[in-house]
DNA sequence: GCATCGGGTTTAATATTGCAACCACACAAG
DNA sequence: CTTGTGTGGTTGCAATATTAAACCCGATGC
């Protein structure tokens, strides 16, 4: 079955996916972004199998978005924590939160808002703005080829 | 195996996830997005199994992420369109594509650039903003427990 | 009416997930 | 120094998902 890889797909989107776009590893990111470090922490807070856990951390650190530091507190374990790789992930938690705010059906079970920690008040939707500040839906843009020094291997968008 | 719902958790970037975190739905929402409808457009332009393409859109179908339309051209085939609430994964789909933008290891191998319709220029970086217009980074924002009227399942973040 | 195409379903092989048991090390107590 | 316990994993196996490939069937096409 092989999970094919979008490792070497030429689309921006693909090539993100193929980095955190499997069942956990977007969910440790965001564990990682509210300051859990720890092993068991992560267990704990996601409750998924220890090995799944494992292997998500290594391949995360591997692919540059975590670091293993060698300690915190006084034991000599080991600690997971964003690289700032890991950290430019934030956005993508933002849209996806906000997404489910916008179009869940049990808007209800939401736990949590995200609030600017100055002032406590809710955050404001993100937008996609043009060079000169218009706000952009998703027909107001395109894709264009980009100057392309080198070849790409597939071409899908 | 049984890929351990996300569906009653109270975080909403699970929630989201849920509804569109596995393999391949993000990659047939950003297809649909740029305007492919048909089945095989899909399947030719992914690459994937058809069984697999197959039960992807009808859960997609199911979770009102698309919905299919009669016709189209001539023939009697139907297509799949997304619905506002799968337009309102657009965002989303920046975010990933612009972390790649940034972060990528070969920036040579992506092939599109986004850009506003009208001008042709890029697009500016999705920003967070607070209510008072200030861009907020990860750590200038924080979670609020939700004002909550029902309960919610689980207390993860 | 015969072939072909689009749009799937079925089948069998293979990979991944999940659970639970097991293991190694650090540290603490006796 | 020997036992105990918690952390941080690894290993095996059963359950499930993915995949490729073969098959199906109604619409077109000719």
């Amino acid at each position: 079955m092989k999970r094919t890889s979008l490792a070497g797909d030429s689309c921006p989107v693909a090539r993100a996916l193929d980095v955190f776009g499997d069942w956990w590893s977007l969910l440790i990111i965001r564990d990682a972004s509210l300051g859990r470090r720890r092993f068991g922490e992560f267990q704990a807070s996601l409750g998924l199998a220890k090995n799944i856990l494992a292997t998500r951390l290594r391949t995360l650190v591997e692919r540059g978005i975590l670091k293993t530091v060698p300690a915190s507190d006084g034991s000599a374990y080991q600690e997971y924590v964003l690289t700032p790789k890991g950290h430019g992930i934030f956005p993508i938690l933002v849209a996806l939160r906000q997404w489910t705010e916008e179009f869940d059906e049990h808007p209800d079970e939401i736990a949590t808002i995200m609030v600017d920690r100055d002032k406590g008040k809710p955050v404001k939707k993100l937008a996609l703005l043009s060079q000169d500040g218009r706000v952009l839906g998703a027909a107001d843009t395109t894709l264009k080829l980009r100057p392309a020094r080198k070849a790409a291997r597939r071409v899908s968008a």
